[in-house]
DNA sequence: GCTATTATTGACCAATTGGTCAATAATTAT
DNA sequence: ATAATTATTGACCAATTGGTCAATAATAGC
């Protein structure tokens, strides 16, 4: 019944929350984005909305992808001191790497937008529930009492967090891999 | 032999960095700084340079300022688990009191400048160094073999910074405890 | 009082910012 | 084919961006 779209929304998506990633809120400019999507500016806020609205959008994706694929190495198989390994790990890796500055989106958000923007602050707490439900459920055997999973998953949020933040300041990586280590410590 | 300038440099700095502080890098326009300091345009110029000398002589002034008294709290006297306890509950009580939005500007700066400034990331890390620094010898009498204090300081880094970000999303206060406890755990 | 030096001022600048819109194009249902 | 609907396009906009500069003012040394 009308024209439709010329472009692969989850693309177009995936080009957008790149960006925002690596770049910031602020720092990205509307060409950044027309020039990263292939779209050209009308299109983009006829598809999606205004700057804000891309953003959050592009924080939704990395929900849905990146997030998840913690989450899910949070919840695939092993015990719960192998998938808290691998989830510093990953930091680790990405430290290592160098190269892509972008860090984790979720805390960049966290830093730069939730405080300014209601929307994804809300969006960002949500997001940092599930995470640490995953991570709950992940130690809740690894751990002695299980009570103490409810205060042990909001430390190693905080953990994860700091971790995330050093790297991209390019702290010395052997404070990471302490984090890590300290972070182990009680898990089995 | 000269003119003399009209304001109080430390009063000006202050101002200057209060604004970085809360709306970070990109987001603060001359104008804000031109507003906040009382100086116009031109002589902030003059007297310090372009918007990057102004945030880095923010920083430094961050760091001279609230870093510092940061440290001087880990110095004093007490034992480690006090000091340790008080660098958290810093933090809780600025969560708590919510309305100012800065958070630490440290952190602020790593996930917003450090990857993209060569010359604040040095600065970053320089002042992460020393604050690790104070944290060690903080702890040093306050845990068992004190080559732990190495590994166990950069992991409170990690665990100060993570909380930070934590309490700037507005996620709840709870994590934040959860964490100071955890970090307090092995500490006497 | 004059000179040299530095500070202050505000007008000014090109470039970029986020955002809009009318014209056109590509569809589907009739 | 035509009408209705939606997508694409690129020109266009006012406002703001970071930054400059020549004129003026205030001081200290002579």
């Amino acid at each position: 019944m009308a024209r439709p779209r010329e472009f692969d929304e989850a693309r177009v998506k995936e080009a957008l929350m790149k960006v925002f990633w690596e770049k910031g809120y602020e720092a990205t400019s509307m060409q950044d984005l027309v020039a990263a999507s292939g779209l050209l500016k009308g299109s983009l806020y006829g598809a999606f909305g205004d700057k804000r609205a891309l953003y959050m959008i592009a924080l939704v994706h990395y929900d849905r992808t990146r997030i998840q694929a913690g989450i899910d190495m949070l919840t695939g198989e092993g015990s719960g001191k192998e998938k808290i390994t691998r989830l510093f790990d990953s930091v680790i890796e990405s430290a290592r790497a160098g190269m892509f500055a972008g860090g984790c989106l979720l805390c960049n958000a966290s830093v730069e937008m939730a405080p300014v923007d209601s929307a994804i602050e809300n969006s960002v707490k949500g997001i940092i529930r599930r995470f640490q439900t995953a991570v709950r459920a992940a130690i809740e055997s690894a751990v002695q009492r299980s009570d103490e999973a409810d205060a042990l998953s909001g430390f190693i949020i905080s953990a994860y967090f700091g971790a995330r933040v050093l790297a991209k300041a390019g702290a010395p990586l052997q404070m990471i891999v302490d984090t890590r280590d300290r972070c182990l410590k009680d898990l089995n």
